[in-house]
This record gives structure tokens, sequence and C-alpha cells, in this order.
DNA sequence: ATGAATATGTTCATCATGAATGTAGCATTG
DNA sequence: CAATGCTACATTCATGATGAACATATTCAT
């Protein structure tokens, strides 16, 4: 068996999660990543490089990204088939977060249907 | 001042955004918590004591949550007006990964508006 | 050539979790 | 009434994840 089942990695860190959103997007590199991540939440969750490399080799550990080859400054990650499904797991279970917390009034309703 | 700012808060980690958000619903004690979440959970998110007690503790030492006496045998809390702030933060920090999880395609198109 | 931005990493302390274990009251049932 | 299991609280130890700080090197603009 080549990768963990989802249900051990889940619930994915928020910085994880992050990481395979931006990836989701394209392929990137650390640094590019890391600036993907500051600017789509304006320093809400400010990512530091400590915790983006650490991350990020936990990531390729677990088979959720590849490294690709053929630069030799920077290291360009793509989202892997796996790491697509075990992201809209993800995804899932935090649409079922937000809405636990709308049924509970604590967040204003929705502009779509209720 | 009396409070971390929330920003401080944030992220808040899932087992402790759950607990919140089994507290939006009324006061309850410990155990009962622990019951709520592994309910709503389906055992997706398995909640341990050493988890559950340990995190109460830090809800506490934060503000987030208070203790209620009256009982011998069960300790009761109840959501202050400082945590369901900060659950509404967190609730909307978690319906921003799921917005851009679905522009990225990760989850089917919602039953609403798109 | 100096500094700012790019780009990658490591180390150490701290915090959060999981697994395991402990204690004890209460309820059911056989 | 004894055994069993459920309720309810909690701690300890190992591991995992993060933040803060540090370390290094290249590229680009002025």
């Amino acid at each position: 068996m080549p990768f963990k089942s989802p249900d051990a990695l889940l619930p994915l860190t928020p910085v994880a999660f992050e990481i395979l959103l931006a990836l989701a997007e394209g392929d990137q590199h650390g640094y590019a990543i890391l600036q993907m991540v500051e600017s789509r939440l304006a320093g809400l969750l400010p990512l530091r490089t400590g915790t983006l490399y650490r991350s990020l080799a936990r990531l390729l550990e677990d088979g959720l990204i590849e490294e690709l080859d053929g630069d030799d400054r920077r290291r360009f990650y793509r989202l892997t088939t796996h790491g697509r499904e075990v992201a809209a797991l993800e995804a899932e279970r935090l649409a079922g977060q937000v809405a636990a917390a709308r049924a509970r009034r604590l967040l204003p309703a929705r502009k779509g249907r209720p």
C-alpha cells in the first residue's frame, strides 16, 4: 500500500490545506506558495518558512504532492491525484463545520439558499 | 487587557472549534461534549479525553468558555460572548477556505448559487 | 557595489494531539 | 448484592506541528 489512507491524514492542518489550495491552481515552487498563501489570507495566517518547508516535506512523504525536476534553483511541486482527493475530503469536512456554524447562527445567513 | 485578541487565537484547532460548536447549542459538561462531537462527526474526528480536557482548559484560560457552578459531579461550560465572536471569525476563515476549494473545483458545485 | 527581494533550509522551544492509563460514582441486570 | 458497563473527570508520555530565529546563497534594481 503506497499511501496512508485519507482518514489517517485528516484533519489536515490549516497550513497544509492552504498549500494544497495553492497547488490546485498550478505547479509552484516553495517561495511562490508562501506568497500566494500570504496574499490570499492578507496576513491572517502568517506563514513562516520553517512551517512551510517542514509542511512541504510532510506532504511529499505522504504522497499528497510530488516534486518536479528541471530547475536547479527552485523546487517545483505538483498536487498528486491522491493529494487532490485528500484535499477534497478535507474541504468537505470544513464545509460541514461551516454548515454547523451556520445552523447555530454563528455566521450571517448565506446569500444563496438558506 | 482581559483577553488575547482573536488574531492571536486563530486559527483554532479543529478540536477547539468543534467544542465551541457543541457549546453553541447550549451549556454542556465535558463528557456530553465528547459525545456530541463524536456523534456529529461519526468517528471522522475521534476525540480523546486527553485532547478534550486539555482543550477545555485552554479555552477557559483564553476566556472563550466559562465554567458554571452548581453541580458537584460534572463541570458545566458555557460559551462566552468573546468565545462566540472568536468562533464566528474562525467560521468565516473556514468559509473562505471552502470557497477557495470550490473555486479550484475541489468540491462539487453548490446547490444554491454558484 | 549595496541593498532588497528571491529562495531554500535548520534549530530550539513550545504547544496540541494521541494513546494509554487511573479513579470513582452510578445504573442495570441477573 | 455482585458483576458489568457507562458516566465523568483527569494525568502522563511520546510524537507531531508551529513560531521565532538564524543561516546561506542568488538575482535584480539603483
